[in-house]
DNA sequence: GCGCGTATTGAGCACTTGCTCAATTCCTCA
DNA sequence: TGAGGAATTGAGCAAGTGCTCAATACGCGC
């Protein structure tokens, strides 16, 4: 159905080629309709080439899973860990940003999430989402820090490690949300709840000019 | 002289022992497992039953959904909506009971969302689920507007409408890791990180004895 | 041209799936 | 007792799966 590409052959670009066709194949059919010929016919070669290069279909669910991963979760923990400002206003921001890169990412979550249910019963699967999502988590620790330590008296019983989690976690149910109703979430309207919950100033982002809303 | 004591199986008690199998099963080898032949074996029937009864495999999808929202998200919307009482400070509590309902129903919201991700390409099963989360956020409406009645300078910027989805995106983030890390989670770390930041006080429960539990 | 190892093909095997249906059992009631 | 209808069985079919493997094509130093 799709072009398909006559070239030559390096290994590691077959591998490439493959996991790509396998991606598109996934983002159609889910990954339950990753069979071994779906992403041959995508790729536009035998399927069983797919066994050649990979050896059995649980590896290149893995590869698959593994560049997922990087993709979508764990490229964006490696950037708030990058940053070495820590200023408490910063949370607000991050949370914003993440909020829209949530809505960049839709397929890609969509397809993760499937990953993690559908392969749930596979405990490599699990433990790598598990030890993805536990980064994630720890990439907020820093701001969290700051935040609780500019408010102690407000934040007496909040340990920075429960305000980290909090913030994942309506991040990963604003995911959900985004998943089930796309037409329905709004970013902004969720950053700027949190911001105000939180006590920080609204993230600067594009909300600036226009202020008048009852 | 009628003695009704060897009964005749009745056909609604057919199907409730068909969707009990489907239950286990689906515990067991998750919604992908859910094979014909797999449930009539753990019912003690033939796979032919199981046609005879619910028509096709997707039917006995479809109702033992049902079964599971009604069990893990509607359930708890209705014990919400059936009470009058709105008091802003309801709502840490309301929470501390979700989290603790979370705990209770892990394996059920396991199952759920491998329903929501294995099935999210069949249209119906994808608007039975969100119409189940819709009304789930729409019964923290009453106790959101309570709490932005009651402190109207703070929650100056946030509708009671974005203040309810915050909730319930936290909640559903709270599902997710304890799904990723049972052994991690505590609801009362997190119930009382959410009261702290909505200003509340928090939940009367079991935390004014102290529990011996580091 | 020739060999040789790698890359590639696709038929084929063993297995699982949803579903059908003729055959059989069971229950009820006359 | 037996007729009739509902319930139940399980073999069987078509379609799909992962994976193997003999057969072939290809690239490349001679």
């Amino acid at each position: 159905m799709e072009v398909p590409v006559p070239r030559p052959k390096a290994p590691h670009d077959r591998r490439r080629q493959i996991l790509e066709a396998a991606y598109r194949v996934a983002l159609r059919q889910r990954v339950a309709g990753l069979s071994s010929r779906a992403v041959a016919a995508q790729a536009g070669i035998s399927n069983g080439l797919i066994f050649f290069y990979f050896g059995n279909s649980r590896a290149l669910l893995l590869a698959l899973l593994d560049w997922l991963l990087e993709e979508t979760i764990l490229r964006r923990a490696a950037e708030r860990e990058g940053s070495p400002e820590e200023a408490p206003s910063r949370l607000a921001a991050e949370v914003r940003n993440a909020l829209e890169s949530l809505l960049r990412d839709r397929v890609r979550l969509e397809l993760f999430f499937d990953f993690w249910f559908t392969g749930s019963h596979d405990q490599v699967i699990r433990d790598r989402i598990r030890t993805a999502l536990e980064r994630y988590r720890q990439s907020y620790l820093p701001l969290a820090r700051s935040v609780v330590a500019q408010n102690p008296a407000r934040y007496a019983n909040v340990t920075a490690e429960a305000l980290a989690g909090l913030v994942t976690a309506f991040l990963e149910g604003c995911a959900l949300q985004l998943i089930a109703e796309p037409r329905n979430f709004d970013p902004e309207t969720y950053s700027k709840a949190l911001a105000s919950l939180l006590g920080l100033p609204p993230a600067p982002g594009e909300s600036e000019p226009k202020r008048t809303k009852p």
